[in-house]
RNA sequence: GUCCCCUUCGUCUAUCGGUUAGGACGCCAGAUUUUCAUUCUGGAAAGAGGAGUUCGAUUCUCCUAGGGGAUACCA
């Protein structure tokens, strides 16, 4: 049978980074098997289901890289055939209405809690004669399940854990409004859809065992299972969406490579041996629920930088430019024509080695295509004294009688002055570098000499040294 | 309260009874270098606590502690 997994988030707010990575878990198992990944939005919260966030569970995952098969099934549009399953269970006996009030539900709770029992519905209306029915109370329908022996989850990641069926209470199938409950059309929309493997986070492990019950009394075969550990902030505490958890869109705005955060992610509770850096082919290749880890782990964005740093580093030029475009465009407030993106492509082998965000990388290009003169920052500043001023100026000239203005020429060049000067290299290589970028930090700077062409390393050299 | 799960360097993790407990991030020191970054070398840093089982436990069992999750006519 071929492997069938889905990922089923609730469109109640944006694509946040702990169902990302179910996401890439199931997409990655999926793809192992060369079976299917499917989509499923669980819109059945009619009050906090948004289009918005529709649409932005669409965008993460596109931008994650994660493609689905098939149309995604919206579950409410389900609901009829999920009333259908329950009627038939009340049909066959193994459901039953329940009137009972919202009053007497938190009652019986309170009056458990107090006992120390379990805090569940105590099934009064479970063996009871319709006929007893109080007048014009609509009724929910409540799954008749075992009061005796166990339920055991058999979870690829978890093992086996055993639940007490006196500890599942019945739960509610279709509401009082005749609508299904979460619970039925899990069940239902796992099993229409010819979900085989299910691979979700652990806060679902206890319903597992109401669902596998309700499976079992249908009478159809359970899918795997395996719950994988939450993520958790920095500060261990769980990733709510008040406590930093952030939606995907957030990481590709601070400048986060899709394929790092995958990366990354991945390596959050899955290991292999000793690898940190791996490609997606090797992940699909790769991938097991085996090597799943049981304990939470916790978001470390200083890991991410990294891994995004090795990512940029070893990204083509041309992808990068077309990244840091946008981003340059927003900083400048003015597109970037083609002549300017030319420039910043030809110099991104050397910014690229130093950045470890889109953002930085955006950051550290503006120099190239900033308008003279120049303003230098303080640091900058500082390196033009009198002394640099004169040196910049018997540089420019140098520079002006080169012939060809390519990478070998201007090097020979400046290290011929610095040796006229009697000066080291550092001395002339300095100021120079605060002429050129404003900056005490850039690229080598036979780079950005070349990269900026003649007229305008010449024009900014003059800029600076009269100042 | 009740049930379930988890626990190796600060963080992510390797180890599937016998290892100087390995790697990665971060941190510290050094080397390279025109700045920064990269790269390279080295260093500090861990089995929650307690009982067992065993010739031998990080590894198996139990208890305690801590953390997390679930306890809805939400999903």
């Amino acid at each position: 049978m071929t492997v069938v997994t889905r990922f089923a988030p609730s469109p109640t707010g944006f694509l946040h980074i702990g169902g990302a990575r179910t996401a890439l878990f199931n997409w990655l198992y999926a793809r192992h098997h060369q079976g299917k990944f499917l989509l499923r939005i669980e819109d059945t919260d009619r009050e906090r289901s948004t289009d918005a966030a529709i649409e932005a569970i669409f965008e993460g995952l596109k931008w994650l890289g994660l493609d689905w098969d098939e149309e995604p099934v919206f579950q409410f549009s389900r609901r009829g055939r999920h009333a259908e399953v329950a009627l038939e269970l009340l049909r066959s006996g193994k459901a039953y209405y329940c009137y009972a009030s919202r009053g007497e539900l938190t009652e019986m709770r309170e009056l458990a809690r107090a006992e120390g029992r379990p805090p569940v519905y105590d099934g009064r209306w479970r063996d009871r004669d319709p006929s007893e029915a109080p007048e014009g109370v609509d009724p929910v329908v409540r799954f008749k399940s075992p009061n005796e022996g166990v339920t055991i989850i058999r979870d690829l990641v978890q093992g086996d854990v055993t639940f007490a069926n006196d500890q599942l209470d019945d739960m509610i199938l279709l509401r009082a409004d005749g609508t299904p409950t979460y619970m039925l059309s899990v069940v239902v929309d796992d099993h229409d859809m010819g979900v085989t493997d299910i691979i979700r986070g652990d806060d679902h492990l206890t319903n597992a065992a109401r669902q596998q019950q309700l499976i079992t009394a249908i009478g159809w075969d359970a899918p795997r299972l395996a719950h994988i550990p939450l993520i958790h902030g920095p500060d261990g505490a769980k990733l709510s969406k008040r406590h930093g958890a952030l939606g995907v869109e957030a990481y590709r705005e601070m400048g986060y490579l899709p394929e790092a955060l995958r990366n990354y992610l991945l390596r959050l509770g899955w290991s292999h041996g000793d690898d940190e850096v791996i490609s997606t082919e090797q992940a699909i290749d790769w991938f097991n629920l085996e090597n799943v880890g049981k304990s939470a782990a916790r978001f470390d964005f200083a890991k991410l930088e990294n891994l995004n740093g090795i990512y940029i580093r070893n990204a083509d030029d041309a992808y990068l430019t077309g990244l840091v475009a946008p981003v340059l465009a927003e900083k400048t407030g003015e597109t970037l024509d083609p002549n300017r993106l030319k420039l910043i492509e030809k110099a991104m082998n050397g910014l690229k080695e130093r950045a470890k965000s889109v953002n930085s990388l955006a950051e550290s290009s503006l120099f190239l295509i900033a308008k003279r003169p120049l303003v230098l920052d303080e640091k900058a500043k500082g390196l033009i004294d009198e002394q640099a001023s004169g040196i910049l100026m018997r540089l420019a000239d140098r520079l002006e009688k080169l012939e060809d203005w390519n990478k070998d020429d201007l090097e020979a060049a400046v290290r011929a002055a610095a040796e006229a000067e009697a000066i080291k290299l550092g001395k002339i290589a300095q100021p120079l570098r605060a002429a050129l970028t404003g900056s005490t930090v850039s690229p080598g700077i036979f780079d950005v000499l070349d990269v900026l062409g003649r007229e305008q390393s010449i024009g900014r050299i003059r800029d600076a040294a009269v100042t």
